[in-house]
DNA sequence: AAATTCCGTGCAAACGATTGCCATACATCC
DNA sequence: GGATGTATGGCAATCGTTTGCACGGAATTT
């Protein structure tokens, strides 16, 4: 079990101070030293495999470049794309990110919050946020930058980086009028997260603009979840007007109202087309593969990395906030409407 | 910017000196501090905010209390269950991870490695690992503890936690012979990895068991990807003696096998029954259901956290390494097979 | 030539915790 | 009653950095 190596030790073999040698091995120090000194100093560091110690950093830095990331939970197709894009970010950046799940639960956010603030977390990205402002988030704001992603709060100044939902909304409907679908259903995701309002409110802007008349009938469910798709079809099939169309508020409710559209003997796209929101992973292999929106995960999360990061160097900041564009990705599960109605 | 609750401020607090807050506040301290002092400090520790430095503690003791965790890409839908794991049972120990990807690169997992080492990382949980032994890591191994998970090297004495791969095949195999199938085609996983060798043996043990006669045709995937599922059926098809019956090293490689099948007009499980490795998510949405292994994955993470875990702390360990039982699980993608053979 | 600025380096004080050792006080034992 | 223990608490060293300040000498200015 040998000594770590420490300043003092490459310092010794040069002869010279420590500080000394801290100074020439950080390029960004307003201290300069002599090149032909920085240079020996180099070669023995290296020799000698010196790896500055983080612990002795962070405390006299008070910083740990490390990031807290808080998700509902990373076993959810619709995550680990943007935990990918904070982890590249971030790793280019030299900071990495330590990871928490709260499974939906705000009083388990909360915990995880002081857990990563007890470890000393530089900023936190909160995946997670529902869209009321939970107040004991502002007493901490200033010491600790925060950024949402993928979703945000309402009415408050945390900067967010989401997808531009009310326009993939528009295309999907464009889409499927363009397809001759007047009678559109929709599943409207949990109404306490920003996705969900504003993909709905996106989704009957886009009817009302296309003239479709009356509010079209919308079931909303309690969860991104198969199950709560299937429920919620299972209610529009009994108590809404025929539709030929279901809108999805995501991609696995989307799965689910599929599965339960075909218990009841209708079959996508032919009775009923289906799309869905994210595309996330496989959903292409299904059958029908989905006629989704694909939304930019990875560089959502990349996005809101390189946000903190520059929130927590004071760079300049080029924007408080990013809404990133998505595309409409149109596969199999949406097809011309039937002449009759189902 | 207040400044933040030391161990001197709650000593001052309460009059005593800082080293007896300290003692006062690790109930596992050999040193004891009287009850109703204990009881003041508490509360006075309690009212000032106090929160422990975790820089400060890592700097001392030489521990931080983060373990790092090395998979191939977070996007898989094959890891995410495991991390799961390992954060839940690494919560409950007071011990977080740090997650880095590789991408299947070997030079990546080297530069995760040191990074992650830099940092201090008490413990390695390596998902990443090939078969033969990285000479590089002998090196560090007494420094670091590391247990691989998911995957193991082979003639090495690193801990592992695994499924038990020879009985989930035997199970796929047993199963397929039961629904009277005799000419049963393989896509093998990638031979560098654990998974991929022992599938593939298990395959053929039970087989050669269940006197199936001559060694069955098998085409190995470069990586356990949809398209090396589809190049492996096209091969297949085009090389191999008829078969009913496709078994599939992991899931992703049963998509695609589905996908190219269906492609050359034929059926599943109607023309040829397939089956995958995983129970991923998602597989029971698929069309049909596919019919395949499950492995108790996020059982697998948190069993490797307890034991990465035990050992950073020298707890009694009870095994050295596990093998996880697994199960079948039926659905659609395998039938009877048909009198006539393809 | 004297005065002023730089530049490069060393010194030492933090940062916040843990822990071996010492001192005190009191109980216990013979 | 003296010796020996046994709790309890204080002291100070230590972990490995960063960084403000002092200092000497060289370069530049007046």
């Amino acid at each position: 079990m040998k000594r770590r190596v420490t300043l003092k030790d490459v310092a010794d073999a040069v002869g010279v101070h420590l500080s000394t040698v801290s100074r020439a091995l950080d390029p960004s120090s307003p201290h300069r030293v002599s090149g032909e000194l920085a240079e020996r100093i180099e070669r023995a560091s290296r020799a000698l495999g010196y790896r500055k110690s983080s612990a002795g950093y962070s405390l006299k830095t008070n910083s740990t470049r490390m990031i807290g990331v808080i998700i509902p939970d990373i076993t959810d197709p619709a995550f680990p794309p943007i935990i990918r894009g904070i982890e590249d970010a971030l790793a280019r950046r030299g900071y990495v990110a330590i990871v928490a799940n709260t499974d939906g639960d705000a009083r388990r956010e909360r915990e995880m919050v002081t857990m990563l603030r007890d470890r000393g977390v530089d900023g936190l990205l909160l995946a997670s946020v529902e869209i009321n402002a939970d107040p004991s988030r502002e007493e901490w704001r200033d010491a600790t930058p925060v950024v949402t992603v993928n979703r945000q709060v309402f009415d408050s100044d945390v900067p967010s980086v989401i997808a531009d939902e009310a326009a993939g909304m528009d295309a999907i409907v464009t889409h499927l009028v363009a397809l001759g679908h007047r009678n559109i259903a929709a599943i409207a995701g949990p109404q306490h997260l920003s996705t969900g309002v504003l993909r709905q409110r996106g989704f009957l802007a886009a009817c009302e603009a296309l003239g479709l008349g009356g509010p079209p009938p919308v079931a909303v469910a309690r969860g991104y979840r198969e199950e709560e798709g299937e429920r919620c079809t299972e209610t529009l099939l009994a108590t809404a007007p025929p539709f030929t169309a279901l809108v999805c508020a995501n991609d696995r409710l989307a799965v689910g109202a599929i599965t339960a559209l075909r218990r009841r003997g209708l079959e996508c796209p032919g009775d009923v087309a289906v799309t869905g929101f994210n595309d996330m992973i496989m959903v292409d292999r299904l059958t029908p593969p989905l006629t989704t929106v694909r939304v930019p995960k990875h560089q959502m999360g990349a996005r809101a990395a390189d946000m903190i990061v520059d929130l927590i160097e004071g760079k300049p900041g080029l924007d408080r906030s990013a809404m990133l564009p998505v595309d409409l990705v149109v596969r199999g599960s949406t097809a011309r409407a039937r002449p009759t109605v189902v």
